[in-house]
RNA sequence: GGAAGCGUGCCGGAGCGGCCGAACGGAACAGUCUUGAAAACUGUCGUAGUUAAUAGCUACCGUGGGUUCAAAUCCCACCGCUUCCUCCA
């Protein structure tokens, strides 16, 4: 939800974003309206509520004699108060109707356009050469009895796979290592939970135009996540947080859930796309000021990852026309894919601002002790989809595949998976 | 799943339908005292909306409805917690 003061003091600041993004522009002229609507009626409903209250105050001091007149008073004002009360809470629901549509407001040098017009930050490491013809990660998941896709399939559907063995291990060491990394950069460890409610699942702007992506249950009321980065948000929801020893950073492990509804026939082979994977998440709570600066730190610790990892990659700063609503700015690390000859996303750090914590009500003391609406950041450290990348650029002319050395500690010092059908 | 009880401010804990945004205690903060500290004493001590306003007004006592001139206080529903029983790990 963006800021009522912003609109109130600078609505052009929230139309330039609007047309950054590509959306309706008229919307922010609308709020305003709705907005200086909505305070008249309220302004109108509190004096009477005023004279109501003053009324009854009187009617307790009266005399019995006095009592029956002011009381045939007191309806009638009751009345108007519930008709004034009426038109107030209208107006506040059309308010807010129309301020929830407002994505957030996009951070100075962000791209303007869309998905395509990104800004290539920077490219690292050198993309694998082979000099034998490389298998893509399916086929090696073969080789290597590691990915089971076919039982995947047998089992819970298209898009859903086993991870075998060395695959299995493979992942929980990426995880280990990007745990460690992020303890040792003041994160704390969190296992969250994967299904939520509809206010914490709206508040973090997911029940946009996208909810056709997230698993429901309506028998419990509650929604799958496809990221912890959700129920991440909603740890400090309803709260004051204390900042004034830092930001709160988290790092939350947990299973998501993605439909994939709008991608039927994408990315149909192997891993890359699929239901339900593993992912480890970088959340910060901070102070808005110092949003931006922590958002090159989360880049710089994927970076790190990616390079333990001796993986290339590209960083892009995404378009404004690409942003998820709650993201001012957006960070994504994409690594060299051989198999498919591009740059694939393995990494996604969103700079939220106020836009999130507002929704959730999450706020700190500043140092005059006032409260203010704390910013949220997030960032991916590991996820299921790295194995694809990871695989098939440290794959050899056998099929097996050398482990980088960052991660053998995490896979009790092996060097290699090895090919176990012929 | 069945039964009973309970949900009040940072915490504990009062609260006859009007005088309750809420007693009292603790914590915290500031000050007095003290060489300093403790103790004692004094004061401050919720959040938000509206407003030019740290004035006023409005809202908030689990949540949402209702009754009433007036609701923390009565009624209904829901949510949560505790205990007991049952069940299952």
């Amino acid at each position: 939800m963006i800021d009522l003061n912003l609109l109130r003091e600078n609505p052009d600041a929230i139309k330039a974003s609007q047309r950054a993004r590509g959306n309706d522009e008229s919307i922010v002229d609308e709020a305003v309206k709705a907005d200086a609507t909505w305070r008249k009626a309220l302004q109108e409903y509190e004096s009477l509520r005023a004279e109501q209250n003053a009324a009854a105050k009187q009617v307790g001091a009266a005399s019995k004699e006095d009592r029956p007149a002011l009381i045939q008073a007191g309806q009638l004002l009751a009345e108007r108060v519930k008709a004034a009360l009426e038109i107030a809470n209208a107006a506040e629901v059309h308010l807010n109707d129309v301020i929830w549509k407002i994505e957030n407001v996009v951070v100075d040098g962000v791209p303007t356009g869309g998905e395509e017009n990104f800004v290539v930050l920077k490219e690292v490491g050198t993309k694998p050469t082979f000099d034998f013809e490389p298998r893509d990660h399916v086929a090696l998941g073969e080789l290597l009895d590691i990915i089971d896709i076919e039982r995947g399939v047998k089992v819970s559907g298209s898009r859903f796979y086993f991870l075998k063995g060395w695959g299995a291990r493979l992942e929980l060491a990426l995880m280990n290592m990007a745990l460690d990394l992020a303890a040792k950069n003041d994160f704390t460890a969190l296992v969250t939970p994967t299904l939520v409610r509809p206010e914490v699942m709206a508040g973090t702007g997911f029940l946009g135009a996208h909810s056709d992506e997230i698993y429901y249950l309506p028998a419990d009321e509650l929604y799958l996540t496809g990221t912890s980065e959700v129920a991440l948000a909603g740890y400090h929801r309803d709260e004051i947080i204390d900042l004034s020893k830092g930001p709160l950073r988290y790092a939350g492990w947990s299973t998501c859930y993605r439909r994939e509804a709008g991608s039927a026939g994408r990315d149909t082979r192997g891993i890359l796309r699929v239901h339900q994977f593993n992912k480890l998440e970088m959340f910060s709570y901070i102070n808005p000021a110092d949003a931006e600066q922590e958002h090159l730190k989360l880049l710089e610790l994927e970076e790190q990852m990616l390079q333990a990892c001796e993986l290339a990659y590209r960083v892009i700063d995404t378009a404004a026309g690409d942003l998820g609503s709650s993201a001012a700015r957006k960070y994504d690390s994409e690594a060299w894919v051989p198999s498919q000859q591009t740059y694939r996303e393995l990494t996604s750090s969103s700079n939220c601002t106020t836009f999130q914590a507002r929704r959730l009500n999450v706020r700190f003391r500043d140092e005059n002790g006032k409260t203010q609406t704390a910013a949220t950041l997030n960032g991916t450290l590991a996820t299921t989809r790295w194995l694809v990348a990871i695989l098939e650029t440290h794959q050899q002319a056998d099929g097996s595949v050398r482990i980088p050395a960052a991660l053998r500690p995490y896979l009790g010092g092996q060097e290699f998976i090895p090919v176990v059908k012929a």
